[in-house]
DNA sequence: GGCAAAGTTGACAGCGCTCTCCACTTTCGG
DNA sequence: CCGAAAGTGGAGAGCGCTGTCAACTTTGCC
């Protein structure tokens, strides 16, 4: 319910910031269910208004997307710093990880706002407060020993988008089972004295942008 | 080049049958670079073909893809019939898994038909073939206690599924960087004492399907 | 060579989507 | 209570996609 437009510019008419909230409830609402796929007609519908008025409110899909997620998004970015305070190294990681993943199969709009709108502003910034942050994660992780040499926050970063698909697939079957998916990930990590080094070097900060952004391109429907 | 369409049916006409080639040339090139989602339109115009010359060939797309495809998908089922000949189980399940994605890496075509034409006759068959087959190679491993106890042959269905978004993503970027998350994958799966049960049960057969078939909805462009 | 069957072409119908536009309605300050 | 400014509704333009069809061309058998 933030509302920082009301400094910048003269408030809004009485009809219309009504419509503007039901637009946002209605939209928060079905984005989470359905996620980011849902059309401007069906939000619309929905938000019982036309559509001509959720392009006056929001001129493009971002600025609606970031009105929404915004506040979710510093959540996440709050999740990790708080797993900082954590003592346990290990539990720190795995419960950031843990949590943020769970917060993502609660709401599946802010699960592909999170994954597929990369260059938005709401998400360059996350990305830039997030970074530092996992890197401290990781770091204390590796000062203590509890995970694999070599593994960095660029690999915790792809961890999303590997659960991502087994948790939209699981939903509807198994709402629970991307658990067993990341415990593998999550297990995967853990320093054993079996494991070698992780092969290939890890990426440079603008490649993980760019990976991101050419993961979003999707496949041909059924 | 398997044409077991000619014992079927009257061969086709001389100038019929070089289109067919023409197409099925054109679209093997597109696919794999652009993956499933090209349009018929690019598909004709590679093939220096109309569109409706693509639609009399191949009334819908998954025929098309089902002759495109079928050969490779032997291919994978070859591969893990071939892994249980390696006498060391964990390098034939790894070996496997490792092998199967080289070749998605290869061919994003095939790597999207294979996760996401999971109704199509040519998955179905494959998926019964494959099953018994990863069901040993996972036995195998089990007998042998080099993997956690509770991974099951889901599990391993399930990596191309977490593996792939990050194929996408590299591809244009470093095309190799999918080896380091499959290597997280895969030591996740190792036996170690420190790693307790897997979370949550495993999945059925036909669990696994519809899990397979909703995660292919995916997100909304952008 | 002729002709029926087979094949090809490409314009076009239909769909769902994003986004625009303007005639109409509502609000609110004076 | 009035009028200008703000807001709204919804038809429809434009796009890219899937799939169709009727007029035309090619093939191959006699």
């Amino acid at each position: 319910m933030s509302d920082d437009r009301e400094q910048t510019c003269r408030p809004l008419r009485k009809d219309a910031e009504r419509n503007r909230q039901r637009i946002l409830t209605a939209a928060r609402a079905l984005l989470a269910e359905q996620g980011l796929g849902v059309s401007h007609d069906q939000l619309a519908e929905a938000a019982d208004v036309a559509v001509g008025t959720v392009y006056r409110r929001f001129p493009d899909k971002d600025s609606l997307l970031e009105a929404l997620f915004t506040e979710d998004v510093d959540q996440i970015v709050c999740l990790a710093q708080h797993s900082l305070e954590v003592a346990d190294p290990w539990e720190a990681m795995v419960g950031f990880i843990t949590r943020s993943l769970e917060v993502q199969a609660g709401n599946r709009g802010l699960k592909e706002f999170l994954m597929f709108n990369v260059t938005s502003d709401t998400m360059t910034t996350c990305r830039a407060r997030l970074l530092p942050v996992i890197e401290q994660i990781v770091a204390r992780a590796q000062a203590a020993g509890v995970i694999r040499p070599g593994v960095t926050a660029y690999d915790l970063g792809l961890i999303p988008l590997m659960v991502g698909p087994v948790m939209d697939g699981c939903r509807a079957v198994r709402p629970e089972l991307w658990r067993r998916s990341l415990d593998i990930v999550i297990e995967g990590l853990r320093a054993c004295p079996e494991k070698e080094r992780l092969p290939v070097p890890d990426l440079e900060p603008d490649e993980f942008v760019e990976l991101l952004r050419q993961a979003q391109t999707s496949p041909g429907r059924r």
